[in-house]
DNA sequence: ACCGGCGTTTAAACCGGTTTGAATGAACGC
DNA sequence: GCGTTCATTCAAACCGGTTTAAACGCCGGT
């Protein structure tokens, strides 16, 4: 078998120099027109591709960006909002011919895994993902010299530029729906509040209601998992005058949450409603479907990519807002209930 | 900021040529014991670490491995598969300090996607999943010179290794199980029938009632989807004679077609039994809790990566065969309704 | 005939590692 | 005293690109 053609060959095969044929290859100017096409057609014939660890080693460039999922591993598979925002990060950087280093870890070697990811300089640049209160990891960043951008939370510290995207307007319209509905008693199951994510919901969910003038609900813990969410719910339905409504702090939960509810012999939405988050593929389709808020994963990924590469490539990038999530009225909400 | 240290940089300050800083760095024999503490304390002062653009350029290995995911970016989102699989992959390759490099494509251009990921030499072998019958990709890899593991299917063609796991003993199982509730009206609801995977469960399922002596059931195609088993489901309640239970390729679909036969007024499983596949987090959460099948992506991921990392360092693998995925019996299957 | 200038091309250094073949020096046998 | 052997170390070549500075050929102008 024919090992790989270099640049030595195709510069031999166009009766130029290696030189030469690296200028064509990266259409600098300053080359005659008759000898580009000679070392294209030369390139064209030994089916050569440049060695990407020949480039990196020289342009000092891998034409990589590194993310890090941090998750408990149980977590990853249930959150829609991966999958989704790595599709959008591929748009992007596929068209200039870069890739995606994807390092999972557990949360506790967080810290570990970036910095190895620096070291070996495997990636120019990551996306900080997850980011939680008093994250460690932009003071690494900007310590390890490692381009990053914070991606879902504005002023994250370190002078990280960030590519955020309001989930706050879709909460507090959904306290509002409700209100609007009749509803005075609005609980909400919370994501794990150690996520600036979880907590920004939260705090909307809560300051909704003081804008409605209804008193203050109960806040329970639902770890964004499908247990969580029916633990809770099963503690908000055993009390004494349960909430009419339960906003959740993803799909996951509140998917869960309706399951509960309903097992216990309340109609949906007549006896109670629920508001989920995210707008899993499988909220229009449960019974009844589910109210829940929209963001936009893939144009986030998008443009956290677009972010990201143009700090690697320009040293600066400015901070970007995305269109805030937004309320997806379905069946799972109505009327309050006349107790 | 002072640039990152260099191989010489550590060589000099051990006071010793590059080349025993390299060897000691390999843990190379013929080292004297007190230069190696040299030399390692010399690294460790300067915080260095090979570069890794410079080692795959001399190597040859570029330390990292492809995943390809050439789904619909709507199907990435739904499927519990990947995360964990990926999970899997990781546990295995982190230890040798080797990456994952991940390509999303659309179905259309995947072949192209391999093409380049072993032109531009970034990875040093690649997964095969999803496999589809006819699958142009085992022949490929084969003639860019590509180590390849073929996930999840024996025989995928080319000599390629294979870690596969068996579907059908678990889709058997379940058609057993619901034979044994006085089922006798069976219908499935299919994946896309490209997949090898999904062919094969529906071919389990066909199987599994000849073996229990049972008429041929009702087959539509679901997709994998929520929107195609909600649509399955309905078409197969407004049937004359409607089955009284139905086994789905996935869990998504079988979720959505409970929430169907609910609208449509029916108990479960009173009225009808359902199966999914997956074991979904969300299963034991619903209303009634799934019955459906259950694999192992995350051993599944760390089985193939071994594999392939043996296939990229010796050249060749030997078949792996995991243990067969298995029925999780829940609430959604009850006995057969008298008509 | 000579010079300056321009467009084009190239030799050679460089990126940061690995690896080979030879040099070094100490220990050993005769 | 001298040739061997062995363990250790190193200089230099190499991997496959990019980039700089210089060389080249050719033109028109004087």
């Amino acid at each position: 078998m024919a090992r790989r053609p270099t640049i030595a060959d195709v510069a031999k095969l166009a009766g130029v120099s290696r030189a030469t044929v690296s200028f064509v290859l990266n259409n600098r100017p300053g080359v005659a027109a008759d000898t580009q096409e000679r070392v294209r057609s030369a390139a064209e014939e030994l089916g050569w591709t440049p060695s990407s660890s020949a480039r990196a080693l020289s342009t000092g460039r891998v034409r990589a960006v590194g993310l890090v999922l941090a998750r408990e591993p149980e977590l990853i598979g249930t959150d829609p909002f991966f999958p989704a925002f790595m599709a959008g990060i591929e748009t992007v950087i596929s068209e200039s011919g870069d890739g995606l280093m994807l390092q999972m870890s557990r949360p506790e070697n967080e810290v570990e895994t970036y910095r190895r990811l620096a070291a070996d300089h495997r990636v120019d640049g990551v996306f900080l993902t997850d980011l939680r209160a008093g994250d460690p990891r932009p003071a690494l960043v900007a310590e390890l010299g490692l381009p990053a951008v914070a991606v879902g939370v504005p002023d994250s510290g370190a002078g990280l530029p960030s590519v955020s995207l309001d989930d706050r307007p879709a909460v507090r319209a959904a306290v509002h729906h409700l209100a609007g509905l009749g509803h005075r008693d609005i609980a909400y199951v919370a994501g794990p509040e150690e996520f600036v994510h979880a907590r920004r919901r939260r705090q909307a969910w809560s300051d909704a209601l003081t804008e409605a003038g209804l008193p203050e609900g109960t806040l329970l813990p639902g770890g964004f998992t499908a247990e969580g969410g029916a633990r809770a719910t099963r503690l908000l339905l055993q009390r004494p005058t349960p909430p009419t409504a339960i906003v959740y702090g993803n799909d996951l939960s509140a998917t869960a949450g309706m399951a509960v509810a309903q097992d216990a012999g309340l109609r949906l939405p007549e006896d109670l409603s629920v508001v989920g988050f995210d707008d899993v593929p499988l909220a229009s389709y449960t019974s009844p479907p589910l109210t829940t808020c929209r963001a936009n994963p893939v144009s986030w990924g998008r443009a956290s990519a677009q972010a990201l590469v143009e700090l690697i490539e320009t040293g600066t990038t400015a901070d970007v807002e995305l269109e805030p999530a937004a309320l997806v009225v379905r069946g799972s909400t109505g009327p309050a209930p006349v107790r």
